[in-house]
DNA sequence: GGACTATATGAGCATATCGTTATATAGTTG
DNA sequence: CAACTATATAACGATATGCTCATATAGTCC
């Protein structure tokens, strides 16, 4: 039973101190350049030039999101020669990416629906 | 089968577009308060005088905050006399707080122990 | 209408964060 | 060691975002 819903449990409360970690959290998520990093990241392992030009930026701007990632605990780093590659630790961000993705685009049909409901008048 | 796995599906790579707005999304909750107030707004519809003092804001604040998430559509808007009163229109958003909330948890986890074995030495 | 309450908004300041450019660091190779 | 490559860092300017205080708006009640 329940098999389809997104949410298993009863949600249970933040304290204070939570609510500032999980939005530390989601405010690593939040930069639209770290997400390009994680789904390039999400084919496998991957060194900062490989990186680069997917991502459409720079190398030290690429080089300063993935410590951020890496300080955050998403992503991890090993060095082969001259080389640094990094990869996801932690898949379930492509669970909350997924997530958001799905409720974001709800949303849009939503407006666009009600978009074209005012326009039609 | 494949009953409890947080994530259901392959994962489908963002555009450079949809990695913007799901970057503007997690941006709405990486900050403190607007996740206190969403859990606050757990509890079922609050106005704003009900929520400032529980989310240890002002009520300028409140109230400007209450306004991004609407404008996220996250929280919907009732008027009723004087007072205004917010609800979560997507719930999702605690699927997401959750999920969050294990994976910093873990983390924390993993980082204490790795501490724990470096004082050992 | 006037007083009162609830909510929203605007101005101003403080701070955080991004991206770029230049440069430092470190590994490799001849 | 010198030249080269890959990555990281520092300094800087630009921008965004949050918070506070004051005030505007709007509903209620007498």
């Amino acid at each position: 039973m329940n098999a389809m819903k997104s949410s298993a449990g009863p949600h249970q409360p933040l304290s204070g101190l939570a609510a500032g970690l999980v939005a530390a959290r989601f405010r690593i998520l939040g930069e639209p350049i770290r997400i390009r990093i994680l789904e390039e990241l999400s084919g496998g392992e991957r060194n900062v030039s490989e990186l680069v030009e997917p991502v459409g930026s720079t190398q030290p701007n690429v080089s300063k999101h993935l410590r951020i990632l890496q300080e955050a605990g998403l992503v991890g780093r090993r060095q082969e020669g001259n080389s640094v590659f990094y990869s996801i630790t932690d898949p379930s961000v492509f669970t909350l990416c997924d997530a958001v993705c799905r409720s974001v685009g709800e949303r849009m049909v939503r407006d666009a629906k009600l978009a074209d409901e005012l326009r039609r008048r």
